[in-house]
DNA sequence: ATGAGTCTACAGCCTATGAGTAGCAATTCC
DNA sequence: GGAATTGCTACTCATAGGCTGTAGACTCAT
């Protein structure tokens, strides 16, 4: 398993996002065409994820790239 | 071969933050300690770059990731 | 002009790991 | 206590990571 710092800063940014817009995992992971334990492996931090995922993420929270980014560095 | 959109557009940010700073690929490479011809394929657009490596792109240029990311989308 | 040095493009390759899923336990919230 | 949500493990398959080697463009000195 990954768990690194920066990792767990980037879930922690994309859970925050996702329950500011009262979303539930499942519910963010459809809308991102992707699955819901993946989601969950995100937002632990376990999951090192690929730019297009990361641009798929964004998509769904309807927010820039660069959006998602602030905060995590 | 990878050749989305939005990775050619994230590898002209890339190459173009770079030559700001006046580096060359091999240059960039040391400093995110990435392979010459890896950062080569990152700009052409044709590598799905994982979060960690992004980070380190984004060290090495020396700019928050948010910014690495503005223009992208 | 030619040879050396620098920089980049690109094809090909192997292995390490990301992508995606299933299953069940744990938790939270009616 | 039932339903919805999330945590977590484990697994396969696809591909990202990292590297080698070749070739072309360009500069500059000899």
């Amino acid at each position: 398993m990954v768990k690194n710092h920066e990792l767990i800063k980037f879930g922690l940014r994309v859970r925050e996002l996702r329950l500011l817009k009262g979303l539930s995992q499942e519910d963010l992971a459809d809308l991102a065409d992707l699955h819901r334990t993946y989601i969950g492996g995100i937002e632990r931090g376990e999951r090192n994820v690929a730019f297009l995922n990361i641009v798929r993420l964004a998509k769904a929270l309807e927010i820039p790239l660069s959006d998602l980014m602030k905060g995590v560095d």
